[in-house]
DNA sequence: TTCCAGGGGTAGA
DNA sequence: TCTACCCATGGA
């Protein structure tokens, strides 16, 4: 088995920011993506069209003028351009290299204050390559600590994962088709997921089986509204999960409410003072359809003086 | 032991 | 639209 080393560049279209990119939230850290703090490297096992699985190591390169993202792609046989398409585009999306953040950092600026801060090239959230691995990731977020959603996703990827050939522990995330090929029972044995399991098995059998084609979403051009209704179609995501997955399809309209939400705002405009959904919410609807990066800018800066 | 987490489905009003 | 009640699992 020889190891094979193939580089990528991509030149991102819009200001941007690998490190705060990538360490955006905790997607980073979940199977099979990794992050290593002291390199700047993510790391992830991934498969890519006709099935072969790599491993791609995404860093920064360039300068903070003029940033690219370098790929290196370790692999086992030859990879032709097909896959090498296929890895830049699944690094694209995962980067969102080309959403166009513009007017929301226009709309900090003018704020002023600590909103003019935002550091140029941020707010890009990290997604997955796929949106069937987001939905199933971010079901595994609901009423659980993060420790555990780490645990679930993880065992998920080590029991039905395609193996990465010189390093077979190391595997991908997996298909719908390996996960629908299971019988629930198994699949509930194999992972431990509670309740969560019924949910992602039957969406991994109505995606496997055509009923369900997730990918068209992202590239969707449905109002937000409409697109928030097709995700509360999917069992196992509800008001909470339907936000943060329109936030990671680019929609920034809508804000995930659930106990981070509610104990950010309540410390940080409150006093402290619980207050219901209604009022918390309220406290981001001047930004319009970028609420939920707002709010997202606001938790990671942290408590500090109230504009 | 008891509580509850980066909630959601369902039934019944 | 709103409210109970239930849901598996593991950490605190």
């Amino acid at each position: 088995m020889v190891l094979q080393t193939t580089r990528l560049t991509v030149v991102p279209d819009n200001p941007f920011d690998f490190r705060s990119t990538a360490y955006s939230h905790g997607w980073v850290a979940l199977a099979p993506t990794g992050w290593n703090d002291e390199t700047g490297v993510m790391e992830r096992i991934q498969r890519t069209v006709g099935g072969q699985v790599v491993q791609l190591m995404v860093s920064a390169s360039g300068t903070s003028e003029s940033p690219a993202v370098e790929i290196e792609v370790n692999h086992v046989g030859p990879v032709g351009t097909d896959v090498r398409n296929d890895v830049v585009s699944a690094v694209a999306h995962m980067l969102r290299l080309d959403e166009d953040l513009s007017e929301f950092y226009s709309l900090c600026v003018n704020k002023g204050g600590r909103w003019a801060s935002l550091p140029a090239g941020a707010g890009r959230l990290l997604r997955s390559p796929t949106l069937f691995e987001d939905v199933i990731k971010t079901i595994c977020t609901t009423n659980i600590q993060w420790g555990g959603t780490k645990r679930m996703v993880t065992e998920l990827v080590q029991a039905l994962g395609d193996p990465y050939p010189p390093d077979p522990r190391r595997r991908t995330f997996p298909t719908p088709e390996a996960m629908a090929s299971i019988p629930l029972e198994t699949f509930q044995a194999q992972v431990r997921m509670g309740y969560r399991s019924a949910y992602v098995h039957e969406l991994a059998l109505r995606v496997a089986e055509g009923e369900l084609d997730l990918e068209a979403l992202p590239r969707s051009q449905l109002p937000t509204a409409d697109l928030k209704k097709e995700l509360l179609a999917i069992k196992g995501v509800g008001n909470y999960a339907a936000a943060t997955l329109l936030m990671l399809l680019g929609r920034y309209d809508e804000l995930g409410v659930d106990t981070v939400f509610r104990d950010f705002v309540a410390q940080q405009y409150f006093g402290g003072r619980r207050v219901d959904d209604k009022e918390a919410m309220s406290v981001y609807a001047e930004w319009g359809r970028w609420k939920y990066l707002a709010y997202w800018f606001d938790l990671w800066q942290g408590p500090g003086e109230t504009v």
